[in-house]
DNA sequence: GCAAAAACATTCCCACGAGTATGTTTCTAC
DNA sequence: GTAGAAACATACTCGTGGGAATGTTTTTGC
């Protein structure tokens, strides 16, 4: 795999994102992502075998960011709660910071390809669900562990995480790219969701 | 209208439910909706003009559905954080009751129809959404209403808003229906997910 | 510098599905 | 019971987009 090839193939890849994000996975064409890039179909299909492969290495590229992000957060020696904070925190961050490829996640995962892929790509498919189990998982260790210490309390791990996720993926439906924000505009609206989660609404718990 | 067309349109709707919660908005074809009726689809073409006309229908039935469990609950004279919890609690149920309709409005919404519809057709699609932006009004009300009165701590309603939607909805990614489940287990996940949402995950603030 | 392979562009095919046109049956009004 | 309209079924058109086949240019290994 030469070098030019690998940037190619992430260039497609961030076009294919911005595509998906903006007409769906079906009213994006390919011939649409290679013109994005000033090319055509030609180039598309050198380095990806199908428009389904397209899409899980978009999804793949999309678990990656969010596993870069909360992974060192882990090895910190803080209680569960500010644990959990701060990954809630990391995964908002990247949530706005790799808009595209979050919001493609969304738009089928388990929908799209139905019968209509074949043994293999199912397979892949497959795997990338399991990978974003595996990152789900990761909070429902920090849950855990935050409910033996007693520091959190939570009458269904499962049901939290899904909690965790549905609330910060939601942030993809409604966050827009706005051009004069600031990273310091993200960081309050990445760390005022994850207060939220963690702290609830209800008065009187913290500030 | 007749009564036999309405009852027929309703059957349309509700197939394509059905449909585009299995295949997505793009794959699900009238052929299949009209189907699962053991119809064709000169049936379907007879009662709507086009795809997108049945997809607006499923999208107004689902918010409706939404209205009619919240709704009634305004009125009830109960502080803000019990009346938050009940409508959430009532959504969830709603989200369980009427999982394909729900399931459907998450499928696009504003991705679909790009560019390729209509002027009144987006006029439409507007409607629908800003149907959507009321239902969530009704939640910001009471978040602001417990703010004032000091029941709820709420930094930034439009905020909370969102989150509470968004827990709320991730419902439909997760939720499946097991047939040996009874009203009292989806209570249960209902009641668990909106004090999940109001109270939060720390330990301490109440049981 | 020269084969050969990679990295594209161009052209074409064809399956599929939305929408239409037209036929056929069933209900309704009188 | 008999027009006529509503409620369908059947048969067809046609644009579109995925993917293959083939041609052209650029890079790479020797």
């Amino acid at each position: 795999m030469s070098r030019r090839s690998i940037e190619s193939q992430q260039q497609i890849i961030h076009a294919a994102a911005v595509c998906f994000m903006q007409n769906g996975l079906e009213k994006a064409t390919v011939d649409e992502i290679a013109h994005v890039l000033g090319s055509t179909k030609g180039r598309v299909y050198h380095h990806f075998a199908s428009k389904n492969e397209i899409y899980f290495a978009v999804y793949r590229q999309a678990m990656e960011y969010c596993f870069d992000a909360v992974l060192p957060l882990l090895d910190l020696e803080i209680p569960a709660p500010e644990k959990l904070t701060r990954m809630a925190t990391a995964h908002g961050h990247v949530m706005m910071d790799t808009l595209p490829f979050q919001r493609t996640i969304r738009l089928g995962v388990d929908v799209y390809l139905r019968g209509s892929a074949t043994e293999a790509e199912r397979k892949v498919l497959a795997d990338l669900i399991a990978m974003r189990n595996d990152y789900e998982a990761l909070y429902r260790a920090v849950l855990q562990q935050g409910q033996d210490a007693g520091t959190l309390s939570v009458p269904s791990v499962a049901l939290a995480g899904r909690v965790i996720m549905g609330a910060l993926n939601g942030l993809v439906d409604w966050y827009r790219v706005r051009p004069d924000q600031t990273r310091a505009d993200r960081d309050k609206i990445a760390v005022s969701l994850a207060d939220l989660i963690v702290g609830g609404l209800r008065a009187g718990a913290d500030a």
